[in-house]
DNA sequence: ATTGGCGATGTTATCGGTAACAAGTTCATT
DNA sequence: AATGAACTTGTTACCGATAACATCGCCAAT
């Protein structure tokens, strides 16, 4: 009669005990096939759905998950927002909380595991003392495990497209920043310069749009007609982009123009970014699942098992070119 | 020995029942000072942190809330990423999980209230099915509580500013929707045109860019010099802007422009614009603490009563002139 | 002195699910 | 036929918190 259908219900319908309704969830294999199908017949017919406080009562669990992000960023930001609705899709469709940390607050209160994002080198020390499953986001020497985009790669889409399209000048707009996903970004442009034995050269910016938009108007006779923009964001790109039409550039013709990211900001300038696109959200719904795997392995809580000292899991996505209006070709998608 | 605080630890310390201790959190009144004094120093020398699945387990509750956005928006965009980060803040700092439904499949799964942004007309017959607290974000002819904000004043703030700023022709560039935050902002621009004995013009785009710059560019000989454009969003806005720098126009000593939403979008152009800024975050909060309210007082689920139809909440949040640099004046601010 | 009422505190049962243990079957082995 | 290993199913206790009920002590009214 209660609105709410309980194992004790389907047990009952099914003719056999509460518990092999419950080992028909969690350990299948042990229940003969014939309540299997019983059992699973009941829970259809009532439509039940498992009670996930309850659930979390008798595992001695929180479901909760804490999202540290420890760059200053706003969380408005894009790429975070994208982010973290990948992590919250994940989590919520398996009923667990997201708890969003941006300060080093994170010791009050207790959680299953942590994804932290924006990790340095002096962060690890109290990282290192988190008795929970953790993951990074971004790779790292300290043998965490972590999830994370092929940034070479990366580049190495953007500069052989650019070298493809017949740009004869190809330089790259950095971010002025000390942090790997930046070297790698860096190193794919190299490699692939050096392969086609072509001179690279680098210029590095804080990741602000005024900053390369002012550049290139300041710079303006030293770029050659035919020259491409390899930029390591969105951003230095837009401001690229405004730069070259202030100075009554041809875009693509004369200068092409490639970001990085492909999260928001790629389609609201005009003409629209060719971008070096991550799945930002399928990397977020990622490192949910790998952080909840972990989680169930790591169960019961061993005391002298620290959580983070298995076998190391690496993810890395392939990011996408997506080829729009700032460099030639762009039909040819 | 346990890592984990109960409210039993906390009880022995105290040298009280267990059901003392949960009296001290619940129903403070029926409980003596000196016990109550006894209780939290307990609890603060423990660190207590109460367990949520078993509170929700006692409490026949799910600790779930429903955020279902009607609109075909990405939510990548950045209007809703900010709402919803200011939800998911208030509902994790209370323990709440929050689902985000983006199609009507919200029937699944059982959950404590829900969260509905953009619901139109037909959308409220399954809405009045809905048996639990639900809070609607914007306004609505059907007495359901909501959280909004005061998008005439939001235009009379621009209007009103332009006039001010000594701009003499002032047009709206308004979204071809028929939606009531629409026509508010549009009767907020009228109604202050009129007063200061304006003639008013209004023109209407869907809601891209790409429309209002085209617009701008291909109508450029009938707009006369010294003219604002009041922009019902921060998109028209940019629209407008790049059109009318493609014309080599002045801003914002020959043309003015204001936007309207003040969520990232305006912090990108350059110049920057002047904006009407919604306090999104606040106000995603807000609803996140109206439903919980309204979720504790409808406890114990009263099966007769509805609870929808109790004395109606609106919520409504003033928007804030943002002064930038496509408006005279900036430097005022 | 007995009774009754009231406010403060403790006891029990319960929320829905699962681990640990107990009990019952089946079947191969001696 | 007796023994027991292997497998299947049921019983009990418990996770942490709370509502409902029971109990206790105190004081006023008879």
């Amino acid at each position: 009669m209660g609105l709410i259908v309980t194992l004790n219900d389907v047990a009952k319908l099914a003719n056999v005990s509460k518990m092999t309704a419950s080992r028909v969830i969690n350990h299948p294999e042990q229940v003969t096939d014939e309540l299997k199908q019983l059992v699973f017949k009941a829970m259809k017919e009532l439509n039940y759905q498992p009670n996930f406080a309850a659930k979390a009562l008798a595992a001695n669990t929180t479901r909760i998950i804490k999202l540290i992000i420890l760059e200053k960023v706003d969380t408005v930001e894009p790429y975070y927002a994208t982010l973290l609705m990948g992590v919250a899709q994940f989590l919520n469709s398996h009923q667990y909380a997201l708890q969003v940390v941006t300060q080093k607050n994170a010791g009050i209160g207790d959680c299953d595991g942590y994804i932290i994002t924006g990790a340095r080198r002096d962060d690890f020390e109290w990282i290192n003392e988190l008795n929970r499953p953790t993951i990074l986001f971004g790779e790292n020497r300290h043998q965490y495990d972590f999830v994370d985009s092929d940034n070479k790669y990366g580049t190495f889409l953007a500069t052989s497209a650019a070298i493809n399209d017949g740009y004869e000048h190809i330089i790259f707009f950095g971010i002025d920043l000390k942090e790997s996903f930046e070297y790698s970004r860096e190193r794919g442009y190299m490699d692939t310069m050096q392969k086609a034995g072509r001179e690279p050269q680098i210029v590095r910016f804080s990741n602000h749009s005024s900053q390369s938009q002012n550049y290139i108007q300041e710079h303006w006779q030293s770029f050659e007609k035919n020259t491409c923009f390899i930029c390591s964001s969105d951003r230095l790109a837009i401001g690229v982009e405004r730069g070259i039409q202030h100075m009554n550039g041809q875009i693509p013709e004369e200068f092409g123009i490639t970001g990085f990211d492909g999260v928001f900001l790629d389609q609201i300038s005009e003409p629209k970014l060719t971008t070096v696109k991550q799945p930002v959200m399928e990397m977020g719904s990622k490192i949910a699942e790998l952080l909840l795997k972990k989680i169930t392995w790591a169960l019961p809580l061993d005391e002298d098992h620290h959580p983070n000292r298995t076998n190391r899991i690496e993810v890395v996505f392939s990011p996408e070119l997506i080829r729009r209006q700032t460099t030639r070709n762009y039909h040819l998608n």
